[in-house]
DNA sequence: CGTAGTGTATTATATTAGTAATACACTAAT
DNA sequence: ATTAGTGTATTACTAATATAATACACTACG
C-alpha cells in the first residue's frame, strides 16, 4: 500500500538558512506545482537524515511544519501522506502568495535605489535566462 | 563644522531581519541613490539608539559594517562620514549588484513554482503601483 | 504473536547570531 | 585641564538552530 515517492531535496547546511526550512520551502513548492502529489508518502524521517546526514530530528520538525500548514497529514505507524492538492484555482494564487513578500521587497528595494521599473525587469530577464532557461 | 544628515530610517524590530542589517541596507541604498551625500556626518550612535530605543552597539556594528565596505568613514571624536559617492557609473551596476542575489532567489523560487516569467512580471507590475506609484 | 518500520516526546549539549550593559579612549571646544 | 560629545572593546545574556541519545506509541506484515 506504501506510495512511495522520490523527492529531490537540494539541501545547503552552509546557506544560513536553517535546514528544516529549506525542506519546508521546497516540499511546499513541489507539491503546489504538482511534482508531489496528493496520497503519496513521503520518505521517512531517518532515511531524509542518513541521505543528507543530518539529524532525525531536524527532518521531524520539518515534517512537523507542513503538517501544521496542511501540507502533510501524520499517518500513525505509516508515515507523512501528501495531503494538499496543487493549485488547481486557475489563478495561481497559492503559488503567487509564496512569493509575494519577496517581490514586494525587492520593488521597494529597486525604488529606494532610483532602479526603474524597466531596469528591474531586465535583470529579471537575465536572471531566468541563467536560471530557468 | 558639522554637517549633520536627516537620515530616514524605518526601524522594525520585530521583522527577523536584524536591526544592524536593516540599518546597513538602508544607509547604503540612500547613499546609491544619493540621498545622502559624501561628506555629511551621520546621527551619533547614541542618537540612533535612542530615537528607535535599540542599543548603541547595534547602530554601532551596523556602522562598523559600513566602514567596512568603503561608505562610511570612521573619523575619531567627531562620527561617521559619508564617504561614498553615489553610483555615477552609467550602467547602475553597483546598485543592481545590490538586488541581484534577491532576483535569483524569487526566479528560481518561482521555477520551482511552474510560475511563468510573464505572470511574474505581472506581479511585479502590480506590488510597483502599491509600492512605488 | 513478534519484528521492523513509522513519527515523536524528552532531555541534553554545542554553536551561532543578535542584543545589551558597562567602561574606556579619543576629539572638539572652551 | 575640563566637559561633552564621538565610536568601541569587552563581557554577558538570550534565542534560535542543530545535533544527539533514549524511549515511547503506533502500524504493517508475516
Amino acid at each position: 500500500m506504501k506510495e512511495n515517492v522520490n523527492i529531490t531535496l537540494i539541501i545547503n547546511p552552509g546557506s544560513g538558512v536553517p535546514i528544516y526550512r529549506q525542506i519546508v520551502e521546497q516540499v511546499t513548492r513541489q507539491v503546489l506545482s504538482s511534482r508531489l502529489k496528493e496520497g503519496m508518502i513521503m520518505p521517512s524521517v531517518r532515511s531524509v537524515a542518513s541521505e543528507f546526514q543530518i539529524n532525525p530530528m531536524t527532518v521531524s520538525k520539518a515534517y512537523n511544519l507542513l503538517e501544521e500548514r496542511n501540507i502533510l497529514e501524520r499517518v500513525r505507524g505509516v508515515g507523512m501522506r501528501i495531503l494538499k492538492k496543487e493549485d488547481n484555482r486557475g489563478d495561481n494564487s497559492e503559488k503567487l502568495n509564496m512569493i509575494r513578500p519577496s517581490i514586494k521587497e525587492i520593488v521597494i528595494a529597486a525604488g529606494q535605489l532610483k532602479i526603474s521599473k524597466q531596469e528591474l525587469k531586465n535583470e529579471i530577464d537575465k536572471s531566468w535566462e541563467i536560471n530557468n532557461g
